[in-house]
DNA sequence: CAGTGGTCTAGACCACTGC
DNA sequence: CAGTGGTCTAGACCACTGT
Protein backbone atom coordinates (compact mmCIF):
# COMPACT_ATOMS: atom_id res chain seq x y z
CA UNK A 1 0.00 0.00 0.00
CA UNK A 2 1.48 2.98 -0.98
CA UNK A 3 1.73 6.36 0.83
CA UNK A 4 -0.51 9.46 0.50
CA UNK A 5 0.80 12.33 -1.61
CA UNK A 6 2.95 14.37 0.39
CA UNK A 7 0.92 17.74 1.50
CA UNK A 8 -2.83 16.15 0.16
CA UNK A 9 -3.51 15.83 3.83
CA UNK A 10 -2.13 17.59 6.16
CA UNK A 11 -1.02 16.79 10.57
CA UNK A 12 -3.17 16.26 13.96
CA UNK A 13 -2.90 19.05 15.96
CA UNK A 14 -2.47 17.07 19.27
CA UNK A 15 -3.05 20.24 21.88
CA UNK A 16 -6.27 20.70 20.05
CA UNK A 17 -9.92 20.37 22.20
CA UNK A 18 -11.36 18.95 18.94
CA UNK A 19 -11.47 15.04 18.78
CA UNK A 20 -8.87 12.98 16.41
CA UNK A 21 -11.71 11.73 13.96
CA UNK A 22 -13.35 15.37 13.81
CA UNK A 23 -9.82 16.90 13.37
CA UNK A 24 -9.65 14.16 9.80
CA UNK A 25 -12.95 14.68 9.05
CA UNK A 26 -12.39 18.59 8.76
CA UNK A 27 -9.16 18.00 7.30
CA UNK A 28 -10.96 15.56 4.16
CA UNK A 29 -13.70 18.12 4.06
CA UNK A 30 -11.12 20.98 3.49
CA UNK A 31 -9.84 19.03 0.58
CA UNK A 32 -13.10 18.31 -1.30
CA UNK A 33 -13.78 21.86 -1.00
CA UNK A 34 -10.81 23.31 -2.15
CA UNK A 35 -11.34 20.64 -5.42
CA UNK A 36 -8.19 18.94 -3.96
CA UNK A 37 -10.71 15.77 -4.83
CA UNK A 38 -12.76 16.20 -7.42
CA UNK A 39 -16.39 14.44 -7.97
CA UNK A 40 -16.30 11.20 -8.31
CA UNK A 41 -12.61 10.62 -7.12
CA UNK A 42 -11.86 7.94 -4.79
CA UNK A 43 -11.16 8.89 -1.11
CA UNK A 44 -7.50 7.64 0.77
CA UNK A 45 -8.32 3.90 1.58
CA UNK A 46 -8.80 3.72 5.64
CA UNK A 47 -5.45 1.89 5.60
CA UNK A 48 -4.04 4.90 3.97
CA UNK A 49 -5.44 7.15 6.51
CA UNK A 50 -4.60 5.22 9.67
CA UNK A 51 -1.11 5.20 8.20
CA UNK A 52 -0.85 8.48 7.79
CA UNK A 53 -2.47 10.08 10.93
CA UNK A 54 -1.37 6.90 13.32
CA UNK A 55 -4.58 6.45 14.60
CA UNK A 56 -6.80 3.33 14.60
CA UNK A 57 -9.25 2.24 12.06
CA UNK A 58 -11.96 2.90 14.11
CA UNK A 59 -11.08 6.30 14.34
CA UNK A 60 -10.67 6.63 10.81
CA UNK A 61 -13.85 5.28 10.01
CA UNK A 62 -15.79 7.30 12.22
CA UNK A 63 -14.45 10.52 10.33
CA UNK A 64 -15.58 8.93 7.13
CA UNK A 65 -18.93 8.49 8.69
CA UNK A 66 -19.19 11.93 9.16
CA UNK A 67 -18.60 13.15 5.26
CA UNK A 68 -21.11 10.34 4.38
CA UNK A 69 -24.01 11.78 7.05
CA UNK A 70 -22.86 15.13 5.59
CA UNK A 71 -23.42 14.26 2.02
CA UNK A 72 -19.99 14.59 0.97
CA UNK A 73 -18.60 10.97 0.17
CA UNK A 74 -20.38 7.37 0.08
CA UNK A 75 -18.87 4.29 0.70
CA UNK A 76 -18.45 1.67 -1.64
CA UNK A 77 -18.51 -2.01 -0.75
CA UNK A 78 -14.61 -3.19 -2.04
CA UNK A 79 -14.02 -0.32 -3.74
CA UNK A 80 -13.37 2.19 -1.65
CA UNK A 81 -14.97 5.46 -0.41
CA UNK A 82 -15.69 8.32 -3.01
CA UNK A 83 -16.52 12.25 -3.20
CA UNK A 84 -20.29 12.31 -3.85
CA UNK A 85 -20.98 13.61 -7.42
CA UNK A 86 -23.65 16.02 -7.77
CA UNK A 87 -26.68 14.16 -9.56
CA UNK A 88 -28.67 16.31 -12.36
CA UNK A 89 -30.96 18.40 -11.05
CA UNK A 90 -34.48 18.38 -11.85
CA UNK A 91 -36.23 21.90 -11.63
CA UNK A 92 -40.13 21.85 -11.19
CA UNK A 93 -40.77 25.25 -12.13
CA UNK A 94 -44.79 26.78 -10.74
CA UNK A 95 -46.19 27.01 -14.08
CA UNK A 96 -45.57 23.35 -14.51
CA UNK A 97 -49.19 22.50 -14.03
CA UNK A 98 -50.18 25.04 -16.49
CA UNK A 99 -52.76 23.84 -19.10
CA UNK A 100 -50.53 24.48 -21.70
CA UNK A 101 -48.42 21.66 -20.87
CA UNK A 102 -51.12 19.11 -21.05
CA UNK A 103 -52.10 19.08 -24.60
CA UNK A 104 -49.14 16.52 -25.42
CA UNK A 105 -49.28 12.43 -25.75
CA UNK A 106 -46.60 12.17 -23.28
CA UNK A 107 -46.59 12.49 -19.85
CA UNK A 108 -44.80 15.84 -18.68
CA UNK A 109 -42.28 14.09 -16.64
CA UNK A 110 -41.45 12.13 -19.69
CA UNK A 111 -41.50 15.09 -22.23
CA UNK A 112 -39.15 16.36 -19.83
CA UNK A 113 -36.74 14.43 -19.17
CA UNK A 114 -36.56 13.77 -22.83
CA UNK A 115 -36.16 17.31 -23.58
CA UNK A 116 -33.04 17.23 -21.12
CA UNK A 117 -31.44 14.30 -22.55
CA UNK A 118 -32.10 11.65 -19.84
CA UNK A 119 -34.13 8.76 -19.88
CA UNK A 120 -37.48 8.40 -18.39
CA UNK A 121 -39.26 5.62 -16.57
CA UNK A 122 -41.89 5.24 -14.18
CA UNK A 123 -42.40 1.87 -13.00
CA UNK A 124 -44.43 0.63 -9.52
CA UNK A 125 -47.74 1.89 -11.17
CA UNK A 126 -50.55 0.81 -8.73
CA UNK A 127 -54.03 1.80 -9.33
CA UNK A 128 -56.84 0.93 -6.68
CA UNK A 129 -59.49 2.12 -4.36
CA UNK A 130 -58.27 2.55 -0.95
CA UNK A 131 -59.62 3.55 2.70
CA UNK A 132 -58.52 6.99 2.99
CA UNK A 133 -56.26 8.24 5.75
CA UNK A 134 -57.75 11.07 8.14
CA UNK A 135 -54.86 13.25 6.42
CA UNK A 136 -56.12 12.91 2.97
CA UNK A 137 -59.56 13.33 4.39
CA UNK A 138 -59.29 16.07 5.91
CA UNK A 139 -57.32 17.31 2.35
CA UNK A 140 -60.06 16.06 0.43
CA UNK A 141 -62.92 16.41 2.43
CA UNK A 142 -64.83 13.09 4.34
CA UNK A 143 -64.28 10.75 1.35
CA UNK A 144 -64.07 7.32 2.97
CA UNK A 145 -62.78 5.85 -0.03
CA UNK A 146 -60.32 6.92 -2.66
CA UNK A 147 -58.82 6.29 -5.89
CA UNK A 148 -55.16 5.59 -4.89
CA UNK A 149 -52.39 6.01 -7.75
CA UNK A 150 -48.81 5.09 -6.94
CA UNK A 151 -46.32 5.39 -9.26
CA UNK A 152 -41.96 5.52 -9.01
CA UNK A 153 -40.20 7.87 -11.34
CA UNK A 154 -36.60 7.24 -12.79
CA UNK A 155 -34.58 9.32 -14.92
CA UNK A 156 -31.69 7.32 -16.50
CA UNK A 157 -32.31 4.08 -14.53
CA UNK A 158 -32.01 6.29 -10.74
CA UNK A 159 -35.18 6.39 -8.85
CA UNK A 160 -35.98 10.20 -8.06
CA UNK A 161 -39.47 10.83 -6.92
CA UNK A 162 -42.21 8.45 -5.81
CA UNK A 163 -45.77 9.45 -5.52
CA UNK A 164 -49.53 8.59 -4.55
CA UNK A 165 -52.64 10.70 -5.85
CA UNK A 166 -55.32 10.18 -4.03
CA UNK A 167 -58.93 11.15 -5.86
CA UNK A 168 -62.57 10.99 -4.71
CA UNK A 169 -64.79 7.97 -5.34
CA UNK A 170 -67.32 9.87 -6.43
CA UNK A 171 -65.17 11.75 -9.46
CA UNK A 172 -62.71 8.88 -10.44
CA UNK A 173 -64.58 5.80 -10.68
CA UNK A 174 -65.66 4.41 -13.81
CA UNK A 175 -63.49 6.59 -15.73
CA UNK A 176 -60.05 6.46 -17.47
CA UNK A 177 -58.10 8.01 -14.01
CA UNK A 178 -59.07 4.50 -12.84
CA UNK A 179 -56.98 2.76 -15.84
CA UNK A 180 -53.15 2.43 -15.43
CA UNK A 181 -52.81 4.98 -18.64
CA UNK A 182 -55.46 7.73 -18.02
CA UNK A 183 -54.39 9.04 -21.72
CA UNK A 184 -52.79 12.43 -23.13
CA UNK A 185 -52.35 14.98 -20.69
CA UNK A 186 -52.98 13.03 -17.65
CA UNK A 187 -55.34 12.59 -14.82
CA UNK A 188 -55.33 16.58 -14.94
CA UNK A 189 -56.59 16.71 -18.55
CA UNK A 190 -59.28 13.73 -17.50
CA UNK A 191 -60.46 15.67 -14.62
CA UNK A 192 -61.23 18.70 -16.80
CA UNK A 193 -63.10 16.92 -19.29
CA UNK A 194 -65.35 15.42 -16.49
CA UNK A 195 -66.04 18.99 -15.41
CA UNK A 196 -63.61 19.71 -12.85
CA UNK A 197 -62.03 22.62 -14.55
CA UNK A 198 -58.83 23.13 -12.14
CA UNK A 199 -58.47 26.63 -10.45
CA UNK A 200 -55.30 26.33 -8.59
CA UNK A 201 -52.56 23.78 -6.07
CA UNK A 202 -51.56 24.11 -2.75
CA UNK A 203 -48.19 22.96 -2.60
CA UNK A 204 -46.58 22.03 1.23
CA UNK A 205 -43.37 21.30 1.01
CA UNK A 206 -41.26 19.81 3.61
CA UNK A 207 -37.83 18.18 4.04
CA UNK A 208 -36.74 15.33 6.62
CA UNK A 209 -34.49 12.83 6.40
CA UNK A 210 -35.75 9.44 4.77
CA UNK A 211 -37.34 6.75 6.45
CA UNK A 212 -35.89 3.02 5.85
CA UNK A 213 -38.28 2.40 3.00
CA UNK A 214 -37.58 5.75 1.44
CA UNK A 215 -33.86 4.76 1.50
CA UNK A 216 -34.67 1.64 -0.59
CA UNK A 217 -37.18 2.89 -2.53
CA UNK A 218 -35.06 6.13 -3.58
CA UNK A 219 -31.55 3.85 -3.06
CA UNK A 220 -30.95 6.86 -1.76
CA UNK A 221 -27.08 7.54 -0.27
CA UNK A 222 -26.33 8.41 3.12
CA UNK A 223 -26.43 11.93 3.65
CA UNK A 224 -29.14 12.66 1.18
CA UNK A 225 -32.77 14.36 3.13
CA UNK A 226 -36.15 14.39 1.03
CA UNK A 227 -38.25 16.59 0.07
CA UNK A 228 -41.88 15.99 1.21
CA UNK A 229 -44.46 17.68 -1.00
CA UNK A 230 -48.23 17.27 -0.75
CA UNK A 231 -50.08 19.29 -3.42
CA UNK A 232 -53.89 19.51 -3.27
CA UNK A 233 -55.90 20.39 -6.60
CA UNK A 234 -58.76 22.65 -6.63
CA UNK A 235 -61.24 23.39 -8.98
CA UNK A 236 -63.09 26.23 -9.79
CA UNK A 237 -65.91 25.26 -7.69
CA UNK A 238 -63.16 25.60 -4.91
CA UNK A 239 -63.77 22.04 -4.22
CA UNK A 240 -60.57 19.63 -3.67
CA UNK A 241 -60.31 17.21 -6.37
CA UNK A 242 -56.95 15.20 -5.92
CA UNK A 243 -54.01 14.98 -3.44
CA UNK A 244 -50.59 14.07 -4.74
CA UNK A 245 -48.03 13.08 -2.03
CA UNK A 246 -44.66 12.80 -2.99
CA UNK A 247 -41.17 11.88 -1.75
CA UNK A 248 -38.19 13.24 -4.20
CA UNK A 249 -34.33 12.81 -3.32
CA UNK A 250 -33.41 16.04 -2.20
CA UNK A 251 -30.35 15.63 -3.99
CA UNK A 252 -31.84 15.79 -7.66
CA UNK A 253 -34.06 18.30 -7.32
CA UNK A 254 -35.04 22.08 -6.98
CA UNK A 255 -38.42 23.33 -6.92
CA UNK A 256 -39.16 26.99 -8.33
CA UNK A 257 -42.12 28.89 -7.19
CA UNK A 258 -43.14 32.06 -8.26
CA UNK A 259 -45.12 34.54 -5.33
CA UNK A 260 -46.82 37.60 -5.98
CA UNK A 261 -46.61 40.61 -4.22
CA UNK A 262 -50.37 41.28 -4.37
CA UNK B 1 -28.10 -1.05 36.96
CA UNK B 2 -32.50 -2.30 35.67
CA UNK B 3 -32.70 -4.59 33.60
CA UNK B 4 -34.94 -3.35 30.59
CA UNK B 5 -38.87 -3.95 31.52
CA UNK B 6 -39.93 -7.41 29.74
CA UNK B 7 -41.46 -7.24 26.51
CA UNK B 8 -40.30 -3.29 25.31
CA UNK B 9 -37.65 -4.96 23.07
CA UNK B 10 -37.02 -7.80 21.01
CA UNK B 11 -35.00 -10.61 20.83
CA UNK B 12 -32.14 -10.92 17.70
CA UNK B 13 -32.52 -13.00 15.43
CA UNK B 14 -29.28 -14.75 14.80
CA UNK B 15 -30.10 -16.48 11.42
CA UNK B 16 -31.07 -12.84 9.49
CA UNK B 17 -28.77 -11.09 7.10
CA UNK B 18 -28.88 -7.97 9.07
CA UNK B 19 -26.65 -6.89 10.65
CA UNK B 20 -27.15 -6.95 14.83
CA UNK B 21 -26.93 -3.35 15.02
CA UNK B 22 -29.41 -2.74 12.26
CA UNK B 23 -31.51 -5.29 14.22
CA UNK B 24 -31.55 -2.68 16.85
CA UNK B 25 -32.20 0.16 15.65
CA UNK B 26 -34.94 -1.34 13.98
CA UNK B 27 -36.42 -2.50 17.26
CA UNK B 28 -36.00 0.95 18.25
CA UNK B 29 -37.77 2.61 15.46
CA UNK B 30 -40.71 0.52 16.00
CA UNK B 31 -41.05 0.78 19.51
CA UNK B 32 -40.74 4.59 18.57
CA UNK B 33 -43.01 4.61 16.02
CA UNK B 34 -45.49 2.57 17.76
CA UNK B 35 -45.57 5.38 20.44
CA UNK B 36 -43.84 2.83 23.42
CA UNK B 37 -41.31 5.47 23.80
CA UNK B 38 -43.00 9.13 23.52
CA UNK B 39 -41.46 12.40 22.06
CA UNK B 40 -38.64 13.52 24.94
CA UNK B 41 -38.56 9.95 26.53
CA UNK B 42 -35.02 8.70 27.46
CA UNK B 43 -34.48 5.45 25.35
CA UNK B 44 -32.38 2.72 27.27
CA UNK B 45 -29.06 3.72 28.18
CA UNK B 46 -25.89 2.11 26.07
CA UNK B 47 -25.19 -0.30 29.45
CA UNK B 48 -28.91 -1.63 29.60
CA UNK B 49 -28.99 -2.14 25.30
CA UNK B 50 -25.51 -4.27 25.48
CA UNK B 51 -27.03 -6.03 28.70
CA UNK B 52 -30.79 -6.63 27.12
CA UNK B 53 -29.16 -8.14 23.43
CA UNK B 54 -25.78 -9.38 24.75
CA UNK B 55 -23.50 -7.40 22.41
CA UNK B 56 -20.70 -4.51 23.00
CA UNK B 57 -20.88 -1.27 23.81
CA UNK B 58 -20.05 -0.73 20.16
CA UNK B 59 -22.64 -2.47 18.57
CA UNK B 60 -24.90 -0.67 20.42
CA UNK B 61 -23.59 2.88 19.66
CA UNK B 62 -23.96 1.93 15.85
CA UNK B 63 -27.48 1.11 16.40
CA UNK B 64 -28.26 4.41 18.44
CA UNK B 65 -26.25 6.39 15.75
CA UNK B 66 -28.09 5.18 13.22
CA UNK B 67 -31.66 6.38 15.05
CA UNK B 68 -29.74 9.95 15.20
CA UNK B 69 -28.92 10.37 11.65
CA UNK B 70 -32.12 9.20 10.82
CA UNK B 71 -33.18 12.34 12.70
CA UNK B 72 -35.27 10.13 15.38
CA UNK B 73 -33.21 10.38 18.33
CA UNK B 74 -30.42 12.76 20.37
CA UNK B 75 -28.02 12.34 22.85
CA UNK B 76 -27.36 14.12 25.28
CA UNK B 77 -23.63 13.41 26.91
CA UNK B 78 -24.07 12.41 29.95
CA UNK B 79 -27.82 12.19 30.36
CA UNK B 80 -28.93 9.56 27.99
CA UNK B 81 -30.76 9.23 24.39
CA UNK B 82 -34.05 10.98 23.77
CA UNK B 83 -36.31 10.79 21.38
CA UNK B 84 -36.38 13.71 19.18
CA UNK B 85 -39.20 16.18 20.00
CA UNK B 86 -40.80 17.71 16.61
CA UNK B 87 -40.40 21.50 17.22
CA UNK B 88 -43.69 23.41 16.44
CA UNK B 89 -43.31 24.28 13.02
CA UNK B 90 -43.65 27.75 11.27
CA UNK B 91 -45.69 27.56 8.23
CA UNK B 92 -44.71 30.30 5.49
CA UNK B 93 -47.49 31.18 3.39
CA UNK B 94 -47.47 31.94 0.15
CA UNK B 95 -48.84 35.15 0.65
CA UNK B 96 -46.36 36.10 3.27
CA UNK B 97 -45.11 39.02 1.11
CA UNK B 98 -48.21 40.57 0.27
CA UNK B 99 -48.24 44.25 0.59
CA UNK B 100 -51.08 44.21 2.91
CA UNK B 101 -48.43 42.28 5.26
CA UNK B 102 -46.39 45.33 5.40
CA UNK B 103 -48.42 48.33 6.73
CA UNK B 104 -46.98 47.40 10.63
CA UNK B 105 -44.76 48.35 12.63
CA UNK B 106 -42.80 45.47 13.37
CA UNK B 107 -41.37 42.81 11.35
CA UNK B 108 -43.25 39.89 9.18
CA UNK B 109 -41.18 37.40 11.59
CA UNK B 110 -41.95 39.54 14.84
CA UNK B 111 -45.87 39.18 14.27
CA UNK B 112 -46.10 36.28 12.99
CA UNK B 113 -44.11 34.36 15.63
CA UNK B 114 -46.06 36.41 18.42
CA UNK B 115 -49.36 35.77 17.33
CA UNK B 116 -48.45 32.13 17.87
CA UNK B 117 -47.66 32.66 20.97
CA UNK B 118 -43.68 32.39 20.60
CA UNK B 119 -40.82 34.89 21.78
CA UNK B 120 -39.45 35.99 18.27
CA UNK B 121 -35.69 37.09 18.65
CA UNK B 122 -33.29 38.72 15.75
CA UNK B 123 -29.30 38.89 16.13
CA UNK B 124 -26.45 39.05 14.57
CA UNK B 125 -27.69 41.60 12.41
CA UNK B 126 -24.91 42.98 9.84
CA UNK B 127 -25.18 45.48 7.38
CA UNK B 128 -22.39 46.32 4.95
CA UNK B 129 -21.34 46.59 1.30
CA UNK B 130 -19.47 43.46 0.16
CA UNK B 131 -17.99 42.49 -3.13
CA UNK B 132 -20.75 40.28 -5.18
CA UNK B 133 -20.50 36.90 -5.66
CA UNK B 134 -20.86 35.24 -9.23
CA UNK B 135 -24.33 33.69 -8.09
CA UNK B 136 -25.44 36.94 -6.94
CA UNK B 137 -24.24 38.56 -10.10
CA UNK B 138 -26.30 36.38 -12.02
CA UNK B 139 -29.34 36.88 -10.51
CA UNK B 140 -29.25 40.80 -9.38
CA UNK B 141 -27.34 42.05 -12.89
CA UNK B 142 -23.78 42.54 -12.62
CA UNK B 143 -23.41 44.47 -9.61
CA UNK B 144 -19.53 44.19 -8.14
CA UNK B 145 -20.59 45.77 -4.97
CA UNK B 146 -23.71 44.93 -2.93
CA UNK B 147 -25.82 46.10 0.02
CA UNK B 148 -25.48 43.24 2.12
CA UNK B 149 -28.02 42.63 5.08
CA UNK B 150 -27.12 39.44 7.40
CA UNK B 151 -29.49 38.42 10.37
CA UNK B 152 -30.14 35.49 12.04
CA UNK B 153 -33.77 34.59 13.50
CA UNK B 154 -34.90 32.71 16.41
CA UNK B 155 -37.82 31.44 17.59
CA UNK B 156 -37.92 30.98 22.22
CA UNK B 157 -34.39 31.42 22.28
CA UNK B 158 -34.18 28.59 19.23
CA UNK B 159 -32.29 29.51 15.76
CA UNK B 160 -34.76 28.20 12.76
CA UNK B 161 -33.01 30.23 10.09
CA UNK B 162 -30.39 32.80 9.16
CA UNK B 163 -30.66 34.96 5.57
CA UNK B 164 -28.43 37.09 4.07
CA UNK B 165 -30.58 40.00 1.62
CA UNK B 166 -28.10 41.52 -0.84
CA UNK B 167 -29.30 44.48 -2.50
CA UNK B 168 -27.69 46.31 -5.57
CA UNK B 169 -26.01 49.69 -4.04
CA UNK B 170 -27.07 52.12 -6.58
CA UNK B 171 -30.65 51.45 -5.17
CA UNK B 172 -30.07 50.58 -1.66
CA UNK B 173 -27.01 53.22 -0.24
CA UNK B 174 -27.45 56.03 1.32
CA UNK B 175 -31.45 55.18 1.95
CA UNK B 176 -32.61 53.40 4.88
CA UNK B 177 -32.12 50.14 3.75
CA UNK B 178 -28.72 50.70 4.88
CA UNK B 179 -29.34 51.17 8.09
CA UNK B 180 -29.53 48.10 10.44
CA UNK B 181 -33.31 49.08 10.91
CA UNK B 182 -35.36 50.11 7.77
CA UNK B 183 -38.19 50.71 9.65
CA UNK B 184 -41.63 50.05 9.27
CA UNK B 185 -42.65 47.18 6.90
CA UNK B 186 -38.90 46.21 6.43
CA UNK B 187 -36.77 46.68 3.10
CA UNK B 188 -39.63 45.78 0.91
CA UNK B 189 -41.67 48.78 1.99
CA UNK B 190 -38.64 51.04 1.55
CA UNK B 191 -37.98 49.56 -2.15
CA UNK B 192 -41.64 50.61 -3.13
CA UNK B 193 -41.04 54.05 -1.49
CA UNK B 194 -38.04 54.50 -3.21
CA UNK B 195 -39.79 53.81 -6.49
CA UNK B 196 -39.21 49.96 -6.92
CA UNK B 197 -42.95 49.20 -7.25
CA UNK B 198 -42.55 45.60 -6.02
CA UNK B 199 -44.29 42.69 -8.89
CA UNK B 200 -43.40 39.46 -8.16
CA UNK B 201 -40.90 36.86 -6.08
CA UNK B 202 -39.01 33.93 -7.71
CA UNK B 203 -38.03 31.74 -5.39
CA UNK B 204 -35.78 28.54 -5.09
CA UNK B 205 -36.18 25.48 -2.81
CA UNK B 206 -33.04 23.10 -2.24
CA UNK B 207 -32.87 20.44 1.04
CA UNK B 208 -29.54 19.03 1.54
CA UNK B 209 -27.68 18.07 5.11
CA UNK B 210 -25.46 21.35 6.81
CA UNK B 211 -22.43 22.05 6.41
CA UNK B 212 -20.68 22.02 9.75
CA UNK B 213 -20.76 26.15 10.30
CA UNK B 214 -24.65 25.92 9.84
CA UNK B 215 -25.03 23.49 12.11
CA UNK B 216 -23.24 25.26 14.79
CA UNK B 217 -25.31 28.62 13.93
CA UNK B 218 -28.73 26.85 14.23
CA UNK B 219 -27.63 24.57 16.75
CA UNK B 220 -28.87 21.86 14.50
CA UNK B 221 -28.92 18.50 15.74
CA UNK B 222 -27.88 15.46 13.80
CA UNK B 223 -30.04 13.98 11.12
CA UNK B 224 -31.53 17.45 10.72
CA UNK B 225 -31.16 18.70 7.18
CA UNK B 226 -31.64 22.32 5.86
CA UNK B 227 -33.70 24.14 3.54
CA UNK B 228 -32.46 26.26 1.54
CA UNK B 229 -33.99 29.03 -0.13
CA UNK B 230 -33.49 31.83 -2.35
CA UNK B 231 -35.64 34.69 -3.43
CA UNK B 232 -35.17 37.28 -5.61
CA UNK B 233 -37.05 40.71 -5.63
CA UNK B 234 -38.07 42.07 -9.09
CA UNK B 235 -40.21 45.19 -9.64
CA UNK B 236 -42.43 46.54 -12.30
CA UNK B 237 -39.83 46.97 -14.83
CA UNK B 238 -39.11 43.47 -13.97
CA UNK B 239 -35.04 44.33 -12.64
CA UNK B 240 -34.17 41.90 -9.87
CA UNK B 241 -34.00 44.73 -6.62
CA UNK B 242 -32.48 42.07 -4.02
CA UNK B 243 -31.80 38.53 -3.71
CA UNK B 244 -32.47 36.80 -0.07
CA UNK B 245 -30.83 33.53 0.52
CA UNK B 246 -32.29 31.76 3.64
CA UNK B 247 -30.96 29.05 5.27
CA UNK B 248 -33.41 27.36 7.64
CA UNK B 249 -33.44 24.38 10.24
CA UNK B 250 -36.03 21.86 8.24
CA UNK B 251 -37.61 21.06 11.11
CA UNK B 252 -39.18 23.98 12.08
CA UNK B 253 -41.04 25.13 9.12
CA UNK B 254 -43.50 23.92 6.03
CA UNK B 255 -43.46 25.99 2.89
CA UNK B 256 -46.66 26.78 1.34
CA UNK B 257 -47.23 27.61 -1.92
CA UNK B 258 -49.96 28.18 -4.49
CA UNK B 259 -49.18 27.48 -8.05
CA UNK B 260 -51.64 28.51 -11.03
CA UNK B 261 -53.87 26.27 -13.17
CA UNK B 262 -53.17 29.08 -16.06
C1' DC C 1 -20.59 10.08 43.66
C1' DA C 2 -22.75 6.82 40.13
C1' DG C 3 -24.53 6.83 35.67
C1' DT C 4 -24.36 8.55 31.30
C1' DG C 5 -22.48 9.23 26.59
C1' DG C 6 -17.71 10.55 23.89
C1' DT C 7 -13.42 8.98 22.26
C1' DC C 8 -9.96 5.66 21.16
C1' DT C 9 -7.25 1.27 20.76
C1' DA C 10 -5.92 -3.29 18.72
C1' DG C 11 -7.30 -6.65 17.27
C1' DA C 12 -10.66 -10.33 14.58
C1' DC C 13 -13.38 -12.22 10.77
C1' DC C 14 -16.38 -11.36 6.89
C1' DA C 15 -18.12 -9.79 2.11
C1' DC C 16 -17.40 -7.43 -1.92
C1' DT C 17 -14.49 -5.68 -5.98
C1' DG C 18 -11.32 -6.02 -9.54
C1' DC C 19 -7.36 -7.96 -11.53
C1' DC D 1 -5.60 -13.10 -5.27
C1' DA D 2 -4.82 -8.51 -2.72
C1' DG D 3 -7.23 -4.55 -1.40
C1' DT D 4 -11.26 -2.61 0.09
C1' DG D 5 -15.01 -1.49 3.33
C1' DG D 6 -18.63 -3.93 6.92
C1' DT D 7 -19.24 -5.84 11.34
C1' DC D 8 -18.05 -6.97 15.97
C1' DT D 9 -15.42 -7.64 20.37
C1' DA D 10 -13.44 -6.25 24.94
C1' DG D 11 -11.49 -3.43 26.84
C1' DA D 12 -9.66 1.74 28.40
C1' DC D 13 -10.01 6.53 29.85
C1' DC D 14 -12.45 10.87 29.61
C1' DA D 15 -16.26 14.53 30.14
C1' DC D 16 -20.68 15.70 31.40
C1' DT D 17 -25.07 15.34 34.38
C1' DG D 18 -27.57 14.97 38.39
C1' DT D 19 -27.95 13.69 43.25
Amino acid sequence: MAALPPGLLGTLDPTSDRAVFRQIADQLREAIDKGRFAEGAKLPSEAELTDHFGVSRMTVRNALSILQSEGLASAEHGRGVFVRPRPPVRRLASDRFARRHRDQGKSAFTVEAEAAGSRPEVDNLVVREERSTPEISARLGSARKVLARRRRYLLDGKPVEFAASFLPLDIARGTPIAEPNPGPGGIYARLEELGHRLDHFDEEVRARMPAPDEVKTLRLAPGVPVIHLVRTAFDTEGRAVEVCDTVMAADAYVLAYQLPAT
